[in-house]
DNA sequence: CGTTGTGTTGATATTAATCAACAAGTGTGG
DNA sequence: CCACACTTGTTGATTAATATCAACACAACG
């Protein structure tokens, strides 16, 4: 069994939030040693501690478009993402949607959830994770106190993105919201060839990340790249050209 | 000095979100039993640990409209408000708000911050509270597990909370968002003589932390008194008299 | 009493949503 | 290989929800 407990530095879509951000969790080298060993390796840990949680570690893989966390069902389970993206949302009766985030190699899943999970997640490429029960995380973490240090600074991280996040919904414009995500998933995902960057998700994925329309995201898109904001490579691959620009958009400065 | 780490039972502002919520991380019995002795005890500590916490606590408090969290300080202390009501928000350059929280008696405040702190708070009556050393809680939390467990808890009901927060603000109208939140706050506030609901806080707070205008939040509550949802008794106190169909309008069945 | 702050209500403006048409890419089957 | 449906994205026209602007009511306070 392979395991992995793991989280990239956290980047916010300001700067303000960023400079709060805790140092990262584990680096992107400590990842992909762990994925080339097919043994991955919170940072936190080594030994016993390690081979105790590997016991009680499963890792699996799903495929782009399926769902493999359900909002509503009994929370059994944290995941950390070992490959891939994935989308988490939640719905409202109607079917109106809302994306809560994106997450990719070594994000960790299933924090915010009590008895059940109050998400869903979906995989937006092929996504391999790994995944164990919370019944025996729990008693690990009695005896591994560094590793709840770990999961807290986690927790820390992700409530300091979710108030953001509200900033952005509660009152950013179309513009400012986009420019936001553009900026910050620059930070999270690594570039492509030529400072490309590449968007795995649909537009309307990105719409309901940003509480907007679909035809709202194109035509600001299209906006963007006629004033030389960005430029567009591919259908889901772009290039920042301002992102000084774009950063005051996006503080709403401009 | 007195000192308290304390949380109520965090409800969301819908069913689902509730059924996930931690257990009471501590009652409100046990809050009162704390003040009465004017010194807060953590429900999970006793003895000596106690006694360890409450070298490192200083009780302070601040009037109404004071602030005592200022966004982009350095995050040097945790606080655990010991009375009152408190907006968290954050700003925008050009002014724009976004309250992204209360807090009330028994809540804690600094988990979301790295370095500085990433809102501000503010008073929204007189407020006492129990503030201590985030350097010195590291190491504390060292040898106590049990209250880092409990902090743990905490962050994962914020986030919770944060994530419903997200699904109002990105896709919720009006009427369901203020029915949302009358209906949290009601399961939040303490309930008034004759079931009267007690708002502290202005139109103005309601409007940022619901990402409206003032003007929409009073439109809305009148229009929510003239269906004979609501009944006002007085400018800041109201009794919900259709719980139900505020439930149904707030999870946006109709 | 006037003044100020807060809330309400009405008229109008604006942003983004909705409705609609079409373009481009993808896959299927003949 | 091409015709076809189907999905996703773009762009335009119109609508709807909420913001903005404005007037006024009311209470608190000096």
């Amino acid at each position: 069994m392979a395991l992995s407990i793991a989280a990239r530095s956290a980047v916010a879509g300001q700067m303000r939030a960023s400079e709060a951000a805790s140092p990262p969790l584990v680096t992107p080298e400590a990842c992909a040693r762990c994925e080339a060993r097919e043994v991955s390796v919170c940072s936190v840990l080594s030994g016993d501690d390690l081979a105790r949680l590997s016991h009680i570690s499963v890792v699996s893989t799903v495929g782009e478009g399926e769902t493999f966390i359900t909002e509503g069902d009994p929370a059994d389970h944290f995941f950390n993402i070992t490959a891939g993206t994935a989308k988490l949302y939640k719905l409202l009766p109607d079917g109106r949607c809302q994306v809560t985030g994106f997450a990719r190699t070594g994000d960790f899943l299933g924090l915010a959830a009590g008895a059940v999970y109050v998400f869903s997640a979906e995989a937006l490429e092929p996504v391999r994770f790994c995944r164990f029960a919370r019944s025996k995380l729990r008693g690990f973490l009695r005896d591994c106190p560094e590793m709840e240090r770990r999961l807290l600074d986690l927790a820390r991280n992700e409530l300091v993105l979710a108030q953001e996040q509200m900033l952005l919904l509660g009152r950013k414009r179309a513009r400012e919201r986009l420019a936001s995500f553009l900026l910050s998933w620059q930070q999270r995902a690594a570039p492509g060839p030529g400072n490309r960057l590449m968007l795995p998700m649909t537009r309307t994925d990105i719409a309901d990340y940003l509480g907007l329309t679909i035809e709202t995201i194109s035509r600001t898109l299209s906006a963007f790249k006629k004033t030389r904001l960005i430029a567009q490579t591919a259908l889901s691959e772009l290039i920042i050209l301002n992102g000084t620009e774009l950063a005051a958009i996006a503080a709403g400065d401009r």
